[in-house]
DNA sequence: AATGAATGAGTTTTCATTCAT
DNA sequence: TATGAATGAAAACTCATTCAT
């Protein structure tokens, strides 16, 4: 009996049949490739081709490349979102939390190139995708409720200022890491300098933290914002 | 009276053969059609079409698509950096200064959303026009100079922190409108609000400066960033 | 009574998916287009019109129209050197021998004009598709064999002159029934005959079998060759 | 007065006005690009581009591409069957005129690749330009008529045989170098060597010559042919 | 579930030729 | 005579998707 795949089964002889693995590997591959050259460059070939399966793999597990696409987007919000929920900033000191959430914020960019480079390609398409995920739709809520309440409790401590509404927050300690990495090329480009080292992140995490939590000090003598 | 063709005007009623302009209405529609679809999105017939020539004309104009796209990321960093350099910030305060260069930088984001677009598409491409346009790679220097002397006159004046370099904080106030901008149709979709109203624009605008003046003041106690 | 399609016949009688069908069919259709047009004038579309098949598969089969010329010239050497192959020459006496490798030669020419055309067009590629393909490099070693096999032959019985290297004998046997067909159409027309009737070819074909015999006869006085 | 042009014309002070010299250019450039390219891939542009002058200028002299390579090829033809002229057979010896003439012919197609490349593409289309062209189809006659002189010659002096027709000796001599000019790319690839050294080509020299003046020796005993 | 063949509709680019100056 | 702009038609090649096995 030649080649029995993993147990007693009535599968043809050649194996290779694992359903689940072989999502998961389209799902990365499609990830990869959708990150390299945006929906519109990226191939149903290649991404196939990256994840090892037949192409038409792809519409069998997931419809077709939008589809696809839309998967790839819930599957790198799910994690940083799901990473964020792990943080217990509830369990720190005001200013600890909110260092610990731009640290990690502008750490998870950098480790996970692909989803800005994912969401810049959802913008050009007006959010189209994640508009028809329900399931990225919903996993939204608490963060802004972590914001929320970690700048509540600091204002009510006295160490943050009492007038920022989370949202707005929440851009700016995302934008501040973000535009950071997503422009990196350019950035480094037009600045004569290489910004894509490990030096120059790490000082640029430095600044960003310590601009965040400047920035959201109480101060004593308002500045007039216009 | 039909078009008299030779008419003793400054420019002839007749466009046909004008060169110069053909140049600008397809490089007006390159740009229009690139932030709309990026580079793999953007169809050369499109963009011809747009700019009511002949297709082919992008080839005798420009050279292939990606000469095209280089000259339209000439063309919107020129009219940026152009504008940056008539604010005159030499002749403001440096609190004054610094805010009208925030808010110069949020509104030209504003009211050039092909930037945005254009630079998402570069980066992705790793630079790589920018990096071959000696243009680009020119008119980039007195930007630098120009936050440098300002965060100096600050600091001189006691009014800025003293520790800023001047690369990173202009990565920080572009970053803050860049990312609302690059990012509002996600942003507006996980948050479940319209982030593109005139009221949030505002609101947003007014976070800003108020986000980077904040954090450039001088602090009695040192926050340990780290 | 109309096509049934699952009779227990041979092959099936819906040609569909029959990819080998397809790709020979490509493959003659491919030969006779570049004998006809050459690489340059060749259309890829109407090489998958004259095989009756979608033009993709071209594509899908081959690589590129390069990839698809060099197929074809291993098709056409193949079939040249295979046949020559089935001569025999081992078995008959020298002159015989001689007499029958030239005839074929001259009679593969003339039955087979896409060799010629295809070589004429692979010299102006500077044999590049030749070079890169080892299957053709590797059905020539026998050719020069068999020659100067039949050549030795002959000396050795004092049939043919000694001084005769087989890859010149071999040029001058091609070369007298080559030019002949390669240049049959300018031939005719500036010498305001017609070079291509069974008349005038069974007549070359004499002259040039007896033009080779009598140049490796021996020679009583040799001539000053320079 | 600046840069007056040759004399004192009327013509305007740009000049460059020499149109007999663009003609020569752009003929010159037309035979190296057919040569190199074919009929079918060359390109107008480039003929220009090679000669130096405005593409337009193609249609203006010579009406269009066709007119053009026909134009090429009274050129090529031109030179040779004037070039056969002067060799003066006629005052030599019947072998040693057949020696000069079939050293002059390998000579001259040594020298002048684009002959062979000219004729190769123009065989591929049937001769058309050479038919249309009544001042090609005048220059050979003397072709033949001095051939068939020469042949008549020796066969008086009894040096030559008697049974050979001036047309099928021409062919052959003609094939036996242009087969070796016109493939030799192919030959140097599939016999493994380089036939396109200056020692190989004097060696092939030297083989032609002998081997024709071989062929058209009186035999004491006739071959079989056939 | 998995594969390779097949396809229709593009997509960039090319090119001979003509137009306007 | 000469030039660069402009064009229509095509050409090679691509690609998402479906079909047959």
């Amino acid at each position: 009996m030649e080649e029995t795949a993993r147990m007693n089964d009535k599968r043809p002889i050649r194996q290779k049949r694992d359903p689940e693995a072989t999502r998961r590997a389209l799902l990365a591959a499609a990830i990869a490739e959708f990150a390299d050259k945006g929906l519109a460059g990226s191939r149903v070939d290649e991404i196939a081709h990256r994840a090892g399966v037949n192409k038409q793999l792809v519409y069998h597990h997931f419809g077709n490349k939008d589809d696809l696409f839309r998967a790839a987007l819930e599957q790198v919000y799910g994690e940083i979102r799901a990473r964020e929920q792990s943080l217990n900033l509830a369990d720190l000191p005001a200013v600890a939390a909110m260092e610990r959430l731009v640290g990690f914020s502008f750490d998870h960019l950098a480790e996970h190139p692909e989803l800005v480079a994912l969401l810049n390609d959802e913008n050009r398409h007006e959010a189209r995708h994640v508009k028809s995920s329900p399931q990225i739709q919903a996993m939204h809520s608490p963060l802004v409720r972590m914001i929320d309440e970690t700048l509540a409790r600091g204002a009510r401590d006295g160490v943050f200022r009492t007038d920022m509404d989370p949202i707005n927050v929440y851009i700016s300690i995302a934008g501040l890491a973000y535009f950071f990495f997503a422009n990196n090329h350019t950035l480094s480009a037009i600045f004569d300098t290489n910004l894509d080292t490990a030096r120059e992140v790490s000082r640029r995490r430095r600044h960003v933290i310590d601009f965040v939590l400047s920035a959201l000090q109480p101060r004593e003598v308002g500045l007039s914002p216009d």
